[in-house]
DNA sequence: TAGATTGTTAATCGATTAACAATC
DNA sequence: TAGATTGTTAATCGATTAACAATC
């Protein structure tokens, strides 16, 4: 079971973009788009967004453009949005209850089945509409409740233990928002995302403009 | 003004976890810290750790390593870090929220000097510490607090409007977590954070697993 | 000393961009 | 029809990886 690597990783992180564009027009009423229309959206060249679609497989039209509803379709069937993913979250904090309530993440198909957390005043309640489960049940639960996806937003230092029980309780993808690098098997999915990262990219654009930087 | 493009990107983006690592290394009393050791630590190639770290100008003893102590100092002058930037939120939520309280962004230079919302609620009070203000009367506590940064954190359809009046007030650098691309002058640094996009990323690896995707 | 680790130079790989014929 | 836009093939660009001499 070797790591997964995804090919076109960058045009599959524009795919997300691009249908927020692509179902905006669709709500307009529009039955084509083009790519140079959606290029010009985004800041990008209109290239890269014909590149990126290819990948989907559909074709457009010279002229016209792509057709929006099929092109939508194309799109969540790609990422597999279009199937529903249970999803539990471990660590209900403001960073958890945030993604507990965005409201996209429904929209492509993750839905939140359970949370935990370790705050005996938060558990037995409800955050978002999503049931707040004691810590101590997580690897019960999850087995039962059959979810497939992790999102982990506990404190750091907790992120290894707890990642360890999910895979313990059967989780095969965890979407980790912890500064930790997690160790677990090599058949688990981990995604990490890091704030940090696009800080520092802000960070030396910053840097930059006062001319500290070349 | 050209908008600002950053050379060697990934590599700063991956700056961050370097520091962190280093850090730990610091704590525990170490004096060096090889470029193996870091790629380790993360699951990347010793040599690319090592590319990296030559952007920040240190220089390595063969054998031994880099210098924690003037690493960490180097990576975070690289990247500013070394400075108080002075921020301000927009929109209180729970994404707002949780920004406000990330204890790692304040070890990072980043000290919010309020925050802004629409909530009566929560005008005049505090979150993790920050005041939050009215929303009305951001323009005018932007001047007098001469906030350097804005993180967004608004619904999606205030975004524009929000970022016309930050730049207003004149606001340089627009940390953007909606998923709306923001139309403003090209002197303006905008960095836009897409939670959907490692969503996405996580998506297509699932996809590859089931067998649904090559 | 022997060997781990560095920095540099070159090779490879993949992503972006350019050019352009095809076509609705 | 004329021209905007597509998909394809090739060129460029930049990032990652490999090779290896230098060295503590």
């Amino acid at each position: 079971m070797p790591k997964t690597k995804i090919s076109y990783a960058p045009s599959v992180r524009r795919l997300p973009s691009y249908l927020h564009i692509i179902r905006q027009a669709q709500r307009a009423g529009d039955y084509y788009i083009s790519g140079t229309v959606i290029a010009q959206e985004l800041n990008l060249e209109p290239i890269q967004v014909r590149k990126d679609l290819a990948i989907t497989g559909i074709i457009g039209k010279p002229k016209k453009g792509y057709p929006v509803e099929a092109l939508v379709a194309a799109i969540e069937h790609y990422l597999g949005w279009d199937e529903i993913h249970e999803a539990v979250l471990l660590g209900a904090g403001n960073l958890g209850s945030a993604l507990l309530g965005y409201q996209e993440f429904q929209l492509h198909g993750l839905h939140f089945v359970a949370a935990f957390d370790t705050d005996p005043g938060k558990i037995g309640g409800h955050i978002h509409g999503v049931p707040i489960l004691s810590m101590d049940t997580v690897e019960q639960a999850i087995k039962s409740l059959k979810a497939e996806i992790a999102v982990l937003t506990v404190p750091s230092p907790q992120a290894q233990a707890t990642a360890e029980t999910l895979v313990r309780a059967g989780i095969a993808s965890i979407w980790n928002f912890t500064n930790t690098k997690l160790k677990v098997a090599d058949d688990i999915i981990v995604q990490r995302e890091d704030l940090s990262s696009g800080y520092a990219l802000l960070s030396v654009m910053m840097q930059k403009v006062k001319g500290r930087l070349e």
